[in-house]
DNA sequence: ACCCAGGGTCATA
DNA sequence: TATGACCATGGG
């Protein structure tokens, strides 16, 4: 966040905690992740893989409306009885399978009360090994479920840090995060409203790379609101 | 009609 | 390690 006046720095390795202040002074802070549980939490987590919010809050009104959204609603649950209620998520077959998988080894390893126990690195590495569930949404689900201090690295996080030529923005997911992670001070809060800083803002920034020396992150940039333009 | 969205897995080189 | 194909709906 803000650096020790007497820390040593290499140039422009404190550049998240100065981002994070220009985000907060344009969109104001604002409250993320809407659910009214720790498991709706997990569950739309799975659901909103490269897909709309608005889509998954459709499945999950109708997981809702079904009774279904539970952990043993859902493993017991037949397959095409899942997929239809999530079919406005997208890709319903897969994610069917992979919130049966989620939930499997959720009830598995003894739900929420014995998981919250578990330390971050092996809770991500066991939640890593579901199949279906891969760095992000195991960061979501540790972050916002869990309320665990890690730095959610999505698609807008590399185009507006990308554009920002703070990285190149391909780098390895874990890369990207380390970064974060060890500019800015760990606290679960802090991290959960800068990632929807970085998503309501990621939304107006344009899109086109390499990215155009003039982006910038202030609201008066010719760009800001345009999500395309040429060079 | 085209493009994109709060990714992940698998096959291939 | 690094591409490409595939999964699929709904909104702009």
């Amino acid at each position: 966040m803000r650096a020790h006046p007497d820390s040593p720095r290499s140039s422009g390795d404190r550049w998240a905690g100065q981002v994070y202040r220009m985000l907060l002074d344009q969109h104001g802070t604002r409250k993320w992740w809407p659910a009214e549980s720790r498991f709706e939490v997990m569950v739309g987590a799975i659901l909103t893989q490269n897909t709309a919010w608005t889509n998954v809050e459709k499945a999950i009104a109708n997981l809702k409306a079904a009774d279904m959204l539970g952990v043993n609603a859902i493993v017991q649950a037949e397959q095409e009885v899942l997929a239809g209620l999530i079919r406005s998520s997208g890709y319903f077959n897969v994610k069917a399978r992979r919130l049966r998988n989620f939930c499997e080894w959720y009830a598995g390893q003894g739900g929420y009360g014995k998981l919250r126990y578990w330390p971050t690195a092996r809770l991500r590495q066991a939640l890593l090994g579901v199949h279906g569930v891969g760095h992000e949404t195991a960061d979501d689900i540790l972050l916002y479920a869990f309320n665990r201090p890690v730095f959610v690295i999505d698609a807008y996080t590399r185009r507006v840090f990308g554009r920002l030529g703070h990285i190149g923005g391909d780098e390895p997911y874990d890369e990207i995060r380390a970064a974060f992670e060890q500019q800015l001070t760990s606290r679960p809060r802090v991290f959960a409203e800068y990632h929807a800083l970085i998503v309501q803002h990621g939304k107006h920034v344009c899109q086109s790379r390499p990215r155009c020396e003039a982006c910038t992150l202030n609201a008066g940039c010719r760009f800001y609101n345009s999500n395309r333009h040429s060079q």
